[in-house]
DNA sequence: GCATGATCATGC
DNA sequence: GCATGATCATGC
């Protein structure tokens, strides 16, 4: 193989090129068997070994780019094929550098540590398979990437943000759900490596910038030039306004009073009324998404819409549901690596309608909501509440509405024959965590 | 009127 | 066939 030693280190391109030689092929088949004693185990490391059997240079963790002279940073990730298409998608963010709490309430933009190293990245997407050796992952696109201006702008949106948190003394409280794009994700295993933060004395979860999942899922789509869904923008680069939440609030404002029919009215559009997807329909209208699209941004972002019928008082009808989970697998998940803990830190997109007296239902508020860390804190009891008690025998007997203020569960099935087995061994319908209405009215409507 | 249990509709 | 979002039914 062509040493890397030989490349232009200046050259962006002819570093990209060099790169380039990896695809469709496995680090085995590239670097030869002079890898095979890599001394590297488990997951992560495919970067290291790529970086030290390819690139040549020893893996650091510098401020400066992996290639300096060309400002590249070299950033690999894993795909998993989606069933049903057989394309791939991004099997989990995309883990940039640490968020430094000192540093960061002193830089804009500009010339923060996120910006001076991942401008332009070098994206290696490989395909882990289960009882292979790292060295034998098929390696599936190589790419070089810079943001688009208007993502750029929601980025940059994101990164203000953070820097907000912190510099008001509210690291420890940062969540991935706060941001649309540009996460801030815990790292640092068990116990969340806790720092020092400038201006509290809390000690915060070390955290890092990310890519959201949605969003390396656009990467590798634009990449692959596979794109299997259709996406509408509320966005593009030459939009006047690059800010998703504004942008969505005044296009729902318009119509905040106003009865679905008479929305649908000044629409001019016609969409069946009974169906059950009639709101999320609505919703796409309303932010002038085609039907058969989905909108990009959210998907980019992560953003899990919820429409809310209130009453008369503000009590919405119904609490939320979210998805089911099996006795079974809940007792082996730790709250940090749980599902619903996962759930709860994405960002929602709540649309309130409240039914008037003649049961038509007004448009009343949109909002961009995600659960507070304190709150997060507060699930976390009840969650390990429901798993002691399924481990117990008492999948049954899950904690109530009556026993917590923001969540509880319940039922979720076809009926009650549905069920999932107990570790007991024995068969309790579906159930699944629920929202609160009292919780929704309180904490995200009012 | 609400908590709790139960079930429906849709789309993949 | 099942996951998911949404909604209904009953009894206290």
């Amino acid at each position: 193989m062509t040493s890397f030693n030989t490349i232009d280190k200046t050259d962006a391109g002819a570093i990209t090129t060099f790169a380039k030689r990896l695809s469709d092929k496995t680090l085995r088949q590239i670097c030869g068997n002079e890898i095979v004693n890599h001394g590297y185990s488990g997951k992560g490391n495919f970067g290291q070994i790529l970086e030290k059997f390819y690139f040549e240079y020893a893996p650091n963790s510098e401020a400066e780019p992996d290639f300096k002279e060309a400002g590249l940073e070299l950033k690999t990730s894993p795909l998993k094929i989606m069933l049903k298409t057989q394309a791939f998608h991004a099997k989990e963010r995309l883990v940039l550098n640490i968020i430094n709490y000192r540093e960061i309430v002193h830089q804009g933009f500009n010339n923060s540590s996120f910006w001076k190293k991942n401008a332009h990245l070098l994206l290696v997407f490989y395909h882990p398979e289960k009882d292979k050796d790292i060295i034998d992952y098929l390696i599936k696109l190589v790419e070089d990437w810079r943001f688009s201006t208007s993502d750029l702008a929601i980025i940059q949106k994101d990164w203000e943000l953070i820097k907000a948190k912190v510099v008001a003394g509210k690291a420890h409280e940062l969540s991935e759900g706060d941001t649309f794009y540009l996460g801030a994700c815990t790292k640092g295993g068990k116990g969340g490596n806790p720092r020092h933060q400038p201006n509290s004395k809390i000690l915060a979860k070390q955290r890092a910038y990310s890519l959201k999942r949605g969003y390396v899922n656009h990467i590798v789509a634009s990449i692959a030039g596979n794109e299997t869904a259709l996406y509408g923008k509320l966005i593009d680069d030459s939009s006047t306004v690059q800010d998703i939440a504004t942008v969505v609030i005044r296009k729902f404002k318009q119509y905040y009073g106003k009865t679905t029919d008479e929305i649908i009215a000044l629409l001019g559009i016609s969409i069946n009324k009974n169906s059950k997807s009639f709101h999320a329909s609505l919703t796409k209208v309303i932010l002038g998404i085609e039907l058969n699209k989905e909108i990009a941004e959210f998907e980019k972002a992560e953003v899990t819409v919820k429409t809310v019928r209130l009453k008369k008082n503000n009590l919405p009808k119904e609490d939320i549901s979210f998805p089911t989970f099996k006795y079974k697998e809940i007792i082996e998940e730790s709250w940090d690596e749980s599902r619903f803990k996962e759930i709860l830190e994405h960002k929602f997109l709540f649309v309130f309608y409240q039914e008037n007296a003649e049961k038509q239902l007004i448009l009343k508020q949109v909002k961009f909501w995600n659960m507070p860390y304190s709150d997060i804190q507060e699930v976390k009891k009840l969650w390990i509440e429901t798993a002691a008690r399924i481990k117990n025998g008492r999948a049954a007997d899950l904690p109530k509405k009556s026993e917590h203020s923001i969540c509880h569960v319940r039922p979720h099935a076809q009926n009650a024959k549905d069920t999932y087995e107990t570790p007991q061994g024995n068969h309790v319908v579906k159930k699944c965590f629920w929202l609160n209405s009292q919780y929704i009215r309180d904490a995200i409507y009012l």
